[in-house]
DNA sequence: TAGCCATATAACATATTAGTTATATGGCTA
DNA sequence: TAGCCATATAACTAATATGTTATATGGCTA
């Protein structure tokens, strides 16, 4: 018995660029355990809802705008999902997509 | 018991801006089934050795130095092996290095 | 509802990518 | 060994990517 994969519609060049990145790579990675990697936040769970703009942006020591637009990046290939909450946008990783995006490429 | 996996060394990034281009996807999926996709050559079994610049640039529609640039990045990140023979050279697929490249991605 | 503050967007500079045409290189072969 | 011919490199152009600072946007909260 096959588990059933979600039809999750993927642009495979779209998502390889998205991944292109070592800045973007490294968010991605950090993203698999928030809670260690970023600062303590007050509202939120980071297990849940990931972490914000402006902790991955100082921790990978580049301005606001620039990880803006990384996030940007990796939320328009659909790896990552953004919840805002209370004034804040989180971002945590989608497995699910991962793991499309994952199969697809172990057909390259 | 686990087969023995080669010592393959591998830089993601680099991996990664190699796949993520469409024309760099496209020679892959060529360079699955070489006979099938280009024309008959009369040097070399294509199974074995690949296809040469001249077949890939014509049937991408790009320039031949286009074509040797994209191989280029190709082979850089290894993911592909230049076969001199006879005055041509034959790309061909290392599956060695993709299956290597395909593990690192898994882990994202 | 006024204002704060996190995020997004704009405008800009620079680097990289990807195409072109022209030319150099270098291994086969006659 | 002379020359051919496939490939690689050079020089250039245009588009895209990635960073900056400045500014706009828009949801919370006091």
């Amino acid at each position: 018995m096959t588990v059933a994969q979600p039809a999750v519609e993927l642009d495979l060049e779209l998502v390889l660029k998205a991944l292109s990145s070592a800045r973007r790579l490294q968010i991605l990675e950090w993203l698999k355990d928030p809670a260690s990697n970023f600062p303590v936040q007050e509202i939120g769970d980071p297990e849940i809802h990931g972490a914000c703009n402006q902790y991955i942006g100082d921790k990978l020591g580049i301005s606001q705008p620039a990880a803006s637009r990384h996030l940007k990046v990796l939320t328009d290939a659909s790896l990552i999902v953004a919840t805002p909450r209370q004034g804040w946008i989180y971002y945590r990783r989608d497995e699910e997509v991962l793991d499309a995006a994952k199969r697809l490429i172990n057909d390259i």
